[in-house]
DNA sequence: GCCACCATGTAATCGGTTACATGATTAA
DNA sequence: TTAATCATGTAACCGATTACATGGTGGC
C-alpha cells in the first residue's frame, strides 16, 4: 500500500507497540533493550514520529505533565498493520557487524604475537564489561506488568552470545600464548 | 603526531600493509575478507587514498597496464608508523551489530508463535547461506604466497560464530514449536 | 561483436550521531 | 539551590552506499 518502513520507524512503531507513548519513552525503553542491535537517537526519533504522523500510521495528542509539555503518542490502525506486515515480511532482515577488534586481529601479521595478544585481552575485557552489563539487566525484576515475553530472551540471545565471543577470545589466547613461549 | 584514521583509513592502509597496490585491489580483497565486519566501497577508498597521500601516509606512482591507467600505492614509513599504532592502540575497537531478525525477535510479543517460528527459520536459512560462502572461501587454496596467518583464523571465527547463531535458532525453533503444538 | 573484468572516479543521497538550545519538575 | 530527570526539538556534520560516467583489455 504505502512506502516502506525506515529503520528508525520500525523501532518506534515497535516500541508504542510494547506501549511506549512519548519519544522519551521510546529513547529510554530503546536504550536498555534494543539498543546493542537496533539503536535511535532522538535526532531521529522526533523527526520520524512526525513524519509516522503525516502517513497516518501514529496518531498524537498534547498530553502535559503540569508545565511540562508532551506529546502522547499511539498506533492507529494504520500503524498497526504496517508494524505487523513488517514483522512478517518474508525475506531475511538486515544484518551487519562492524568490529575493530577483530579488524585489528585479521591485520595480526603486522604485529608480534605479544602484541595480538594484548589486543585479544583488551578486547575480551570489554566484551566482559558489556556481559555484566547484560546480567544486571537480566536480573532487574520486570517492571513491566504486561507480561512481554520476548525481550527477555532477545537478552538473553544476546548474554549467550557473548559469552561465546569471551570463550573464543580465551581460547584463542591460551593457543596463541602457548606458542609465544 | 597527526590526527586518527577515519575508519576506512584503517582498511586501506591495512590492505596495503598485506600486499594491495591499487584502490580496485584493496576493494576486492575488502570482498573477500573483511567485508563482513568492515566493510569499504570505492566512494570512500578513492577519495581516502587520496587524502592519505596528502597527509604523506602512502605514496603512489602511475603504473599503467596497456592502456589501462592505474595508480599503484605503497605505505610510507610514515603509513607504516601510523598502521602499526592504530593497531596496537590501548584502547577497545569500535563493536556494534545491526540486526533486523533479532529485532522481529524482540517485538515477537506481536506476532503468534508460528509467525514467530516462520520468522526463525528463514533468518537461520540466511545464516546457513552465509556459513556454506564462509566455508567455500575457507576451502579456496591461499593465493598469497606470501603465508598471511590471521586472515584464515579471522575467517574461522566467523565460521564459527555463525554455527553457533545457527545453533541458537534450532533450539529455539524446537523450544518455541514444543509449547505451539 | 560482446561480455566479463580491470580500473578510476564523482555526485546525490541517506541514515545516523553529536552538539546545542530550551525549559519544567522533583528530590536532595 | 542545585542536580537529576522529564521532555522536545534542530543544525551541523559524518561516514557510507548507490548510481552514474568513462574507458581499456582479453577471451569466447
Amino acid at each position: 500500500m504505502n512506502g516502506a518502513l525506515s529503520p528508525t520507524a520500525k523501532v518506534v512503531l515497535g516500541m508504542l507497540g510494547l506501549g511506549a507513548r512519548t519519544g522519551y519513552d521510546i529513547k529510554q525503553l530503546v536504550d536498555v533493550s534494543t539498543r546493542f542491535f537496533w539503536g535511535a537517537s532522538y535526532g531521529q526519533i522526533y523527526p520520524e514520529l512526525k513524519r509516522l504522523e503525516a502517513r497516518g500510521l501514529v496518531e498524537a495528542e498534547d498530553d502535559p505533565r503540569g508545565g511540562v509539555r508532551r506529546r502522547a503518542y499511539r498506533l492507529t490502525p494504520a500503524g498497526e498493520a504496517a508494524l505487523k506486515e513488517w514483522l512478517t515480511a518474508p525475506q531475511v532482515g538486515e544484518f551487519s557487524v562492524r568490529d575493530e577488534g577483530l579488524l585489528r586481529f585479521f591485520f595480526g601479521d603486522a604485529l608480534t604475537v605479544d602484541e595480538v595478544l594484548a589486543n585479544l585481552r583488551r578486547e575480551r575485557e570489554g566484551f566482559e564489561e558489556v556481559l555484566r552489563r547484560f546480567r544486571e539487566l537480566e536480573a532487574e525484576p520486570d517492571r513491566g506488568e504486561d507480561a512481554a515475553r520476548f525481550p527477555p530472551l532477545a537478552l538473553r540471545y544476546g548474554i549467550e552470545l557473548i559469552e561465546w565471543i569471551v570463550r573464543w577470545h580465551r581460547r584463542t589466547e591460551r593457543e596463541l600464548s602457548r606458542e609465544a613461549r
